[in-house]
DNA sequence: CTGAAAGCGCTTACAG
DNA sequence: CTGAAAGCGCTTACAG
């Protein structure tokens, strides 16, 4: 428990100060800050006057004074679009854990809209805000030509078309989306349909190319791409008019998946038996659809670690070169929405 | 676009400081500060040029050096326990909206388990780094007698047990069981079964303790409680073992409610025919559930914003009386998961 | 409308 | 092992 209130009578309002407690200690300021940052040139008899006087007065370090002096925040700001989704919401959850563990803090912006416009505003207000560098989650309409960062500023980027420009850490998703159509062609299918993302969207885009060239390859017809954004209610909307040919339709992302699902369901067309469907990312529902969702899974905390592992690489190494981008390895996850072919 | 690297020479490794502003711009660093907070006692001539040098240097204000002066970050702390869950992410996303209109940025932490421990720790970490209030969102298992908060912290908390001993803003428990319940008996069921949230958790205990009062003031029997944990295994769990007499559950989220969805399924039987099933939150899967899921929409984005109200409140008024509690309203969305028994 | 001076709280060499 | 001095970058009265 901390103690109600100081009992001396600190200037300021109220806010206990170095020089307090070093009043309070009997000894000079120089001292209590060597303590506050665990310096071992201190007897550890005066440490504990002065550990003493801290508690007493309930002292916390003054951190806009601290960054002052050493020019850093201890703080990384995260620019995302989207909080609700299940991408964006894990990956920032990785991102918090893995910088806590490094003893940073995390900022963070949410943007309307992923586009170069947003983004630079968003990274500038945290620029004013005081950050040591910065990840930008998902930026999918944004491109290089147009955003505009703060120059200096480190950046990690997660998929978006800023890879290349800047580090990046991304799902493998050639490699996820390999294991899909290979296991849809190993049940049996003669073809595999996608419904596909956004062409806004890096992911979405290299999904679908992908698949296309999987295809090409094995010497299968490649069907017409159907379009969709990512939302339960464009797979909703492929679903009713979906190839009625189609045994096998591979959706960018689960919620799409269920949005199909669910509107084969409605035209009568049974999932697996007459039509398989695979998704992408593994959500939480995923496992409980009706059937349950065979998926690739995406490693979205170990994204987010990645992430925060290559931004403070670039903060402390200034200058050296960095690692331009990492592949975070994806599973294929057979449930019960995929089976061979009647 | 903002001018890749200043054309002075700033002492300091290129960081550019107001003094190199004042200097290019031959005014004093006062007037540069001037120009910065948009103060009116400025000739428009001497603003130009100020603007001028500012934008040829790149000049960002030091934020560390604002807030050591004015004693403000502009920097609100949110404690968050599980953000991929949809009404915490929502929830947050709606207090990073709402903050950022204000000109506060939100700095994040998530705990592990919401517990009072991790939370004190939480709490601890973000006064260290500096923040002008906390927001807690859900730390449900936290208690007022054991959660330790720097003194003079202004504090606001979502759902929980601190309710009363802090601010608070809630969606109204009460009222979306009431309509959950009434929508039920109203369609002729004899009574509503409840598999309810965790006994930790403020909310799910207000949710069966309302349900557990409208059937007792109905005359209507009372069901023995199910009890799960939000998730969706748990509501799959005791879908297996629900009353074979039941024809309505109601579920303390939409995740418990897909999961008892599917477990009735695989009883063979049929919802809303056999079985009437209602959630809680309305989370994006609800409506392509199978069938269409009944349930209780939570507005979280205006939790949010309510969030930040009453914090900005507290930090801005200092001593004056606060609202101690805002009650959010919730909505019954009735969809294809309930009807009549047969 | 503009500027010289002081100070926010802390830490970094430097000296003892 | 301990302390006196300087300064990080900014803003707040105060004076002109």
């Amino acid at each position: 428990m901390l103690s109600a209130m100081a009992s001396g009578d600190p200037p300021g309002g109220g806010r206990v100060s170095i020089g307090d407690v070093a009043r309070l200690a009997g000894v000079s300021p120089i001292t209590v800050s060597r303590v506050a940052n665990s310096s071992d040139a201190v007897r550890p008899a005066t440490r504990d006057k002065v550990l003493a006087a801290m508690n007493k007065l309930g002292y916390a370090p003054n951190s806009a004074a601290r960054a002052l002096r050493s020019g850093s925040f201890h703080e990384i700001g995260v620019v995302v679009h989207r909080l609700d989704r299940t991408g964006e919401s894990r990956t920032v959850e990785g991102v918090v854990n893995a910088a806590r563990a490094e003893g940073y803090t995390i900022s963070l912006v949410d943007v309307r809209s992923p586009t170069s416009a947003e983004v630079t505003a968003a990274a500038q207000r945290l620029r004013h805000q005081a950050i040591d560098g910065l990840i930008i989650v998902r930026a999918e309409a944004a491109t290089a030509a147009t955003l505009a960062l703060p120059a200096g500023l480190p950046v990690v980027v997660s998929d978006s078309r800023l890879i290349g420009r800047h580090p990046a850490v991304s799902s493998d998703q050639a490699g996820g989306i390999r294991d899909a159509v290979e296991h849809l062609l190993a049940l049996g299918h003669r073809t595999v349909h996608h419904a596909a993302g956004p062409t806004d969207s890096t992911p979405a885009m290299v999904r679908e190319e992908v698949w296309r060239r999987l295809l090409t390859d094995a010497g299968r017809p490649v069907p017409e791409v159907m379009r969709g954004d990512w939302t339960l209610r464009s797979g909703y909307e492929l679903g009713l008019r979906v190839d009625p040919a189609a045994t096998a339709v591979l959706c960018a992302n689960d919620e799409m998946a269920a949005g199909m699902i669910r509107a084969l369901h409605e035209r009568g067309r049974r999932v697996p038996d007459d039509v398989s469907v695979v998704g992408f990312d593994d959500i939480a529902v995923a496992e409980y659809l009706w059937p349950p969702l065979t998926t690739i899974r995406q490693d979205f905390s170990r994204i987010g670690a990645e992430l925060v592992r290559m931004l403070l690489d670039q903060v402390r190494g200034q200058g050296e070169p960095v690692e331009r981008q990492r592949l975070v390895p994806t599973e294929l996850v057979v449930r019960a929405s995929t089976a061979s072919p009647r």
